[in-house]
DNA sequence: GCAAGGTC
């Protein structure tokens, strides 16, 4: 391409006018530089001599504004009903210039035309590549004759460019067709479910939630903001599965004249009460606390990494609680105003060419952070510290950092203020020293039991002042020595429940789709607003996501049929498959033919299976009268024939309200109903005959329970009879009442129990990893980071077997209920444990019914208003004797058996005596239960 | 009236 002699004209193209300003600053070296209008306002056309290899070149720069051209359908195809949904896989589709983007095609076919060569400055990326091929076509067809040239650069700066417009080459085409054939499977899995969804579902329920016009409803499907509203969903579900699960952690405290530390148990916390006490007990038999290692150490906390798009979004949402769409907006305003650089990036590490410096001295002057500005390029300060690599670079734009000084501006709201003060504070964070501070832990020994606490001294803030949105808090303790040793003011078993996660924030769920690789930094917001406006999920003040009635269903629908099209995964593989073919190792049409095969294939079964999303909107919507009819049956699985009417069939039904019955067909002529306990999360009809009840055959059906709504004796599987001989079901019936109108008192809506109970047999649920921390060896119901003390009361009142109290407690006079034990070693084993809580007393019920000390309790008053509760403890209760194995945790069978008269009883019933309150020296209970605690 | 990706 060297050249020489005669000058030519040469077109250069650049993704947006901001970057053809840039280009056009820098090769012209503001020598010569003219400006005049193109057919679209804001696409100017810059011009000046500039020499490539030896080349003279008039040089005229412009630019498009991202895509110049949509794909599309053919007409014929583009109204809803001129086509079936599936013919969407196969329809004709082109590439057009929108009609909005026409001026902007005009100007490149008036400048192609006069021009020998054409150079690509389009973004550095696949999308960049492809928009470049579009820049081709609109030029190439007023003129054939051009001279194709790409440049590639890694930053808006003077070297870069300068290289690369001396070392242009060709554009890729493979990167230009990996986008072609994402764009193409976009659209068609788009269209096609979009259509089928919306004109399966709208008319078919009243959709009156959204408090919208239901006319112009769209049920939207689509690969990236189907996976988003799953992420919703599954966190939803997770909190709805959760059963709070009852731990004990002892915790010590010690006061001296310097203060009080509060010592943490180092096993963090058990599940298994009897182990738990028994520890207890060992370490308040010998309460001497002897430190066994007292360590200093430097920490550092360390500046953010230079901020990018999405870091800039959770950011703005954690500390200003801003929407991501509206930061967005936000910083897109100061950028057009230049105060800050390009908003969308990726990139979270600066060029060494940048001068950050400069950056800084800028800021001198602000009022605010100026001082600190003027300390951080002070050598002597010593506060200055380059910035570190996050380890993500776009190759196209550098991280967000401020452009232009600003000490607020006239026209600027609130939130223009906060965006540039987070923007100038966090630059000013990254090139600073970290924080310093001093931490000390001790560590202790109290009967062979270790504790520890730790405090922490801040010796220097550095960064933490200017970044006022992040803290270090720090603590005092007093000082200790190695080999010291004191009683300690209070040793307190305490419980707690494990609680389930929180609901996603939006920082989360920024978090989940960069992970997965949903979306890319400049659309990850517009998929989270999408998801607003289709009225698929709502955001709290918090900041936090639940689902709709009508997200949650249609994420229901498709996981029922068994398809995975809420998860991630088809957006992975699509992500792989244009991996490959920017590579070459897989071509274009393969990969559209493939993945257009397997969705359309996917398609058909999901409409073959669309009962799947009706019943599970079902559960959320009333039917509407608008519905075509075809959907209105959603036939059941057959229970019998009715002995009633003896025409129709009798069939297993959900309502809408999330309840079973079991209704003649014949409806509404036959009126012939038995309604099932609403206690009952999976009912499915089996092929067993009952043989006892007339006329058969009546097929038995396979339940399941909830098991918190249930009393603890029954059974939460159970095969029954509506035939009429299931004694089971009549008492739960009694018990639970029926989701029939009259007696249920279950929310209408698929929220609440209901929806915990369809949630409880999902596989996310079930994952061998935690969701919560994303280790293995627990679920997110045992997370240890998601316990929280002190809540036993409260999260036992929801329970059931918390109403029915059976004995009295000898200790406090109190009553207590019978319960089953939740945690992972004694699932299902039944004790009884007080009320009151103050009170500890507490037996295994199996120790109830055994000659041992416990047993004159259980019949000092037998049960209460529920007559039954005496039978069912006999019944059960004893066949579920320990049947753990020996060592620490069967010994304390009887776990803290009760005292009786000052004098503690083992599981075997023989007294253990010698054992006192260490606070009060009191016989009569132990220090957790000492009345001077409360002064400590 | 559908997607997601650019961008104003």
């Amino acid at each position: 391409m060297s050249g020489g002699g005669r000058t030519i004209r040469v077109l250069n193209v650049a993704e947006k006018p901001s970057v053809a300003k840039a280009v056009s600053g820098i090769l012209s070296r503001n020598q010569g530089l003219r400006v005049r209008e193109g057919r679209s306002r804001y696409n100017k056309i810059f011009e000046f001599e500039y020499t490539i290899r030896g080349q003279p070149c008039n040089m005229a720069v412009t630019s498009v504004t991202g895509h110049l051209m949509e794909l599309e359908f053919e007409d014929r195809y583009r109204k809803w009903n001129s086509c079936d949904p599936v013919d969407l896989y196969q329809a004709v589709v082109r590439k057009l210039v929108p009609q909005d983007k026409l001026d902007i095609k005009r100007t490149l076919e008036e400048e192609a035309r006069r021009c020998q060569w054409l150079v690509l400055w389009l973004d550095c990326d696949r999308e960049g590549e492809n928009i470049a091929f579009e820049v081709i076509e609109v030029c190439t067809a007023v003129n054939p004759n051009l001279n194709i040239w790409r440049a590639r650069f890694s930053a808006l700066i003077e070297r870069d460019i300068h290289e690369s417009v001396q070392n242009l080459v060709r554009p890729n085409q493979l990167f230009a067709d990996a986008v072609d054939a994402r764009q193409e499977i976009d659209l068609r899995i788009g269209a096609s479910f979009t259509r089928f969804q919306t004109m399966l579902l709208k008319d078919a329920f009243v959709l009156d939630g959204s408090g919208n016009d239901v006319r112009n409803m769209v049920l939207s499907y689509g690969p990236c903001q189907f996976p988003t509203l799953g992420f919703i969903v599954e966190r939803y579900w997770e909190i709805q599965a959760h059963e709070p699960e009852e731990f004990w952690t002892i915790n010590c405290t010690h006061t001296s004249e310097d203060g009080t530390a509060t010592f943490n148990w180092m096993r963090g916390h058990m599940f298994d009460y009897s182990c738990a006490v028994i520890i207890y007990e060992m370490c308040v038999q010998e309460p001497t606390a002897t430190v066994t290692k007292v360590r200093d150490q430097q920490k550092l906390k360390q500046p953010p990494y230079p901020l990018n798009t999405i870091e800039l979004e959770k950011r703005a949402s954690r500390y200003f609680r801003m929407s991501s769409e509206h930061t967005m907006k936000v910083a897109e305003d100061l950028y057009q105003a230049g105060f800050i650089s390009y908003p969308r990036t990726e990139t979270d590490s600066f060029s060494e060419r940048t001068d950050l410096h400069a950056i800084v001295q800028e800021q001198q002057g602000h009022p605010v952070w100026g001082s600190y500005a003027q300390q951080l390029l002070d050598p002597g300060a010593g506060l200055w510290r380059n910035p570190s690599n996050g380890g993500h670079d776009d190759k196209a734009h550098p991280p967000i950092h401020p452009t232009k000084f600003s000490a607020g501006e006239s026209g600027w709201s609130q939130d223009h203020n906060r965006v540039y003060e987070l923007v100038v504070r966090h630059f000013l964070a990254c090139v600073s020293q970290p924080a310093v501070g001093a931490e000390t832990t001790v560590e202790i020994d109290i009967a062979g039991e270790l504790f520890s606490v730790s405090g922490r001294m801040i010796i220097a803030r550095n960064y933490l002042d200017v970044y006022r949105f992040e803290s270090w808090g720090g603590s005092v303790i007093p000082k200790y020595l190695f080999g010291q040793q004191f009683t300690p003011t209070t040793l307190t078993l305490d419980s707690g429940v494990t609680r389930p996660p929180p609901l996603l924030s939006e920082a989360d769920l920024l978090t989940c789709m960069d992970k997965a690789g949903i979306g890319t930094d400049a659309t990850m917001h517009d998929h989270i607003k999408k998801l607003l406006d289709r009225f698929y999920a709502t955001k709290d003040a918090n900041t936090r996501f639940s689902p709709t009635n009508l997200g949650e269903a249609l994420v229901m629908g498709y996981d029922d049929m068994g398809y995975k099209l809420w998860k991630p995964y088809l957006r992975s593989m699509m992500e792989c498959d244009m991996k490959a073919v920017s590579l070459g190792t897989k071509r274009k049409s393969e990969v559209l033919e493939t993945c257009l095969q397997q969705m359309k294939a996917c398609f058909l079964d999901a409409r073959l299976q669309k009962v799947k999303l009706l019943e599970a909107m079902a559960i959320f919507f009333d039917r509407s009268n608008r519905s075509s009819g075809d959907e209105q049956h959603v036939g059941g699985e057959v229970v019998r024939q009715c002995a009633v009417c003896q025409e129709s069939d009798m069939v297993l039904k959900r309502k809408p309200d999330g309840n079973f019955m079991v209704g003649c067909l014949g409806y509404p002529q036959c009126r012939n109903v038995v309604w099932l306990p609403a206690s009952i999360s999976e009912a499915t009809v089996t092929t067993q005959v009952c043989n006892s009840c007339n006329p058969g055959p009546v097929f038995m059906i396979q339940f399941k329970f909830r098991q918190m709504e249930i009393p603890p004796n029954y059974n939460v599987n159970h095969l029954g009879c509506i035939g009429g001989c299931d004694e089971t079901l009549r008492q739960l019936r009694e018990i639970c009442g029926t989701g029939s109108r009259s007696s249920s008192s279950i929310p209408a809506r698929g929220h609440g129990p209901t929806a915990s109970s369809n949630t409880t047999q999902r596989p996310s649920t079930r994952q061998g990893t935690c969701t919560h921390c994303r280790q293995t060896g627990h679920s997110s119901n045992d997370c240890p980071s998601q316990t929280l003390h002190s809540q036993s009361v409260q999260s036992r009142a929801r329970n059931f077997q918390s109403g029915e109290p059976s004995v009295m407690c000898t200790t406090c006079g109190a009553a207590c209920p019978l319960r089953e034990a939740n945690t992972t070693n004694n699932r299902g084993r039944k004790f009884y444990s007080c009320q009151s809580r103050d009170c500890n007393f507490f037996v295994w019920a199996d120790n109830v019914n055994s000659s041992t000390g416990a047993e004159d309790m259980s019949s000092s008053r037998p049960a209460t208003s529920n007559s039954s509760s005496g039978a069912r403890r006999g019944s059960r209760g004893r066949g579920r004797s320990s049947g753990r194995g020996g060592g620490r945790s069967s010994r304390a069978a009887a776990g803290r058996a009760s005292t009786t008269g000052g004098t503690f009883v083992s599981a075997t019933g023989e007294p253990i005596s010698g054992r006192r309150c260490f606070v009060c020296g009191d016989p009569s209970h132990f220090a957790n239960n000492c009345p001077s605690r409360g002064a400590t």
